[in-house]
DNA sequence: CAAACAGGTTTGCATTACAAACTTGTGTTC
DNA sequence: GAACACAAGTTTGTAATGCAAACCTGTTTG
C-alpha cells in the first residue's frame, strides 16, 4: 500500500455525516435500525441521557428527516414514538461504509 | 440477538475518546499511526484543513500526549514534525474496537 | 530597505452538546 | 375542589468546540 492511497481513504474523514457521527446520535439511530421504532421515555432511559439532551438530538435527526416523531397519548400521558426513515436508513448505511474504510487503514 | 444485548453494545459510544472521534484529528491520528512521523506542512495540505485549524487540532492532540511535536530549523526554515506516541496508538486502537463493535451492530 | 513569502499561532465567531429550569397536562390528597 | 406532586417533554443558558481570518516572526527577493 502507498502512502498515496492511504490519504485517498483517510480523506473520507472529511466527508463524513456529522449528524450521524456524534455519539448519542449513533447510538439512536441504530438502534431504531436495528428496532424500527421506539418511545422517548423508554430510549432515554436506556441510553442513560437526559431528557433535554435525549430531546434535541431527537429534534436534530427529526429535522434532517432521519426519524420521524410521533405524539400520541396513550392512557391519557403523551407518548412519543421515534422511527427511522428510508433517509435515516441511508444516512447510517453510507456512514458505516464509510467508517469501515477508515478502520481498515488501520490494519 | 436480544434487544438488551443491542443496548449493552451500543452504550459504548457513550465512552467513546472525542479527541479521537473527531474526523480531522481521527485522520491525523490515522496517517500517523500508519506512517509514524511527517510534518507540518505535509500534512496540512495533504489533509486540505487550513493551517489555523490544522493547527489546534495538533495541539490538542499534543495536550493529550497522543502526539509529539519536535520543532526544527531545516535550510533555515522552522519545520514542526509531528510523530505519534505509544499512548497515541494505544488510544487509536481502542477507538478502533469500540468502533468496530458498534458498526458490527448495525450487520 | 521595503515588500513579498513561508511557517505557524492566536483571536473571534458561529455552532454544538448538555443539563437546569420551565411548561403542560394528569392524578392525588386533604 | 384547591393545592400539590408527578410524568413527559421543551426551552433556555452556558461552556466547549471547530473553523478561518488576522496576526506574528523570521527569511528571501526586487
Amino acid at each position: 500500500m502507498t502512502t498515496q492511497s492511504l490519504f485517498d481513504v483517510l480523506l473520507i474523514a472529511g466527508d463524513i455525516d456529522k449528524l450521524v457521527h456524534e455519539p448519542a446520535r449513533l447510538m439512536l439511530l441504530s438502534i431504531l435500525y436495528k428496532i424500527d421504532s421506539a418511545d422517548f421515555v423508554f430510549l432515554q432511559k436506556q441510553m442513560g441521557l437526559t431528557r433535554g439532551n435525549f430531546s434535541t438530538h431527537m429534534s436534530k435527526l427529526e429535522e434532517a428527516h432521519y426519524i420521524d416523531v410521533k405524539k400520541e397519548f396513550v392512557e391519557r400521558k403523551p407518548m412519543t414514538v421515534l422511527s427511522i426513515t428510508d433517509e435515516g436508513r441511508t444516512a447510517l448505511e453510507k456512514y458505516r461504509s464509510q467508517m469501515k474504510k477508515i478502520l481498515a487503514e488501520l490494519e
